[in-house]
DNA sequence: ACTTCCAATATCATTGAGCGATACTATGAT
DNA sequence: ATCATAGTATCGCTCAATGATATTGGAAGT
């Protein structure tokens, strides 16, 4: 019941994070395990190169203890999806609860 | 964007005006659609199904104006996922906005 | 009475998305 | 050199959302 409700906020949550601070797959993952959720890899990554295809991200390519590490951080675009999203949200939201 | 979303919640919805009063299919696709969302009826009734078959909806046959209209009414079951869903929802949506 | 029309329910085939499994890459440790 | 590990990446399966379409039964018009 709570998972489809999760699945729909993953790229919101996605997209708040990047507008706070560069982001990478693995820190997200540990992100959402912190709050009791957890993605597998196999959705995380096809959702950021599509988030990034659709111009809501930008990738940096960052060397990070020699391992080369995605970051990524929200576009305009993005900020601009994300405000837009806010109020409809609340909507739905407050309906129910 | 916002389709996500509002498909995670539609299963809340649905158990959120069947614990407010009887409801049938086509008066859920008005409702949302008087919210600015729209929803297949090929999606909206295997959702109906499942949703009675996992045991959160109990099915009613009732004949209206002659026809057979099928009312779903919240269960117990139902009352307490829903009620155990709220908090987690505000969790959700309360870090992004 | 019969045909047309409509609301509501239902199913089918296609498409797309989530997922587990698995592989790949580069580094530091032993 | 080999191993373990973190992080990124992709493949193929399964299942769910969707549009299109079918079905049902009464209501209204003739």
């Amino acid at each position: 019941m709570m998972r489809n409700i999760f699945l729909g906020f993953i790229r919101i949550h996605i997209l708040h994070h990047a507008n706070k601070s560069d982001i990478y797959g693995v820190w997200i993952m540990n992100e959402l395990k912190r709050h009791g959720y957890s993605i597998s890899a196999g959705t995380l990554y096809p959702i950021l190169h599509s988030l990034e295809k659709e111009g809501y991200l930008k990738r940096r390519d960052e060397v990070v203890n020699g391992k080369v590490r995605k970051y990524y951080r929200i576009t305009e675009k993005g900020v601009n999806a994300l405000e837009e999203a806010k109020p409809k949200i609340k909507e739905l939201v407050e309906e129910v609860i």
